[in-house]
DNA sequence: AGCCAAATGCAACTAAGCTGCAAGTAGTTT
DNA sequence: AAACTACTTGCAGCTTAGTTGCATTTGGCT
């Protein structure tokens, strides 16, 4: 995507779900739509530079996507959040995360379904589930 | 199992790994084979009261735990980790842990076994899975 | 242009866990 | 049994990622 159709897909969202276009939404959703992988917050501000809003501001940009489903938590790694936009996402669940042992990279298989698991317990009310990958990157392996 | 089988139990644990069978490994140990879920180190500090161990050690004689493979790490919530005794894991795989969205309460579906998947890409090797579930408990559905 | 709820920035705070180092102790050696 | 020593523990203070309170600014509306 060249940077004009990013800005103009980031407009589209904000719009669509009835949030202001402010400076730091429209860069912090901007960043997260070119990146290839989900992005932390620290990410976000290192690869904006200077025109990285306050940190403050990009947890609760992010905090505010996420609520409006715009963008959605990927996964929690060594107690920091990776967020990714939510269109990668199906109502029931992500893709599966891929983490390397080796390295620690972690990637999308957003080519990869698992069925929703069904379970035998009874009472319990599956909604959404999460599938979390370990072993070795083509790098590493 | 009575106090005396957990006893019994740690020190053999202990034995087996080879590590030196003090106070506070003896007692953390027993508080994780005593519960019925994953816990924090701030839980088997709580339910240890004054018999607890100074927090630093808490959280190195886990980390201990876990280098040995005595313990696992079970999941990450809300920027904590919660660890539970290793032998109720396969070697490929961990039992699912489901999240209740309405208490926040987290249980492990111990009875439930998911196939390991089978990545369609290229040049990724799978050692591990995890999978975390997300919806009612009976409690609250 | 003017209004105002919503958004932002700043400073200070919190929670969970980590580090460095001095003191204690389990398991071994003599 | 006493001594030894490498591994453990406790304490104080630090770090990281994120949060809160509050004063200031601004987007979208009239």
């Amino acid at each position: 995507m060249t940077t004009r159709e990013i800005e103009k897909r980031t407009d589209a969202l904000l719009n669509a779900v009835k949030l202001k276009r402010t400076g730091p939404r429209r860069v912090v959703l901007a960043a997260l739509l070119r990146a290839a992988e989900p992005q932390s917050a620290e990410q976000i501000a290192v690869k904006l530079g200077t025109s990285a809003p306050n940190k403050v501001t990009v947890y609760r940009t992010l905090e505010t996507f996420v609520n409006a489903d715009v963008v959605h938590k990927a996964f929690l790694q060594k107690r920091t959040w990776y967020y990714e936009p939510a269109d990668k996402c199906t109502d029931t669940q992500c893709h599966p995360h891929f983490t390397c042992t080796h390295c620690g990279d972690t990637h999308c298989l957003t080519e990869m379904s698992i069925p929703l698991a069904e379970s035998p317990y009874k009472g319990f009310v599956v909604h959404r589930q999460q599938v979390r990958l370990e072993g070795l990157c083509p790098d590493c392996a």
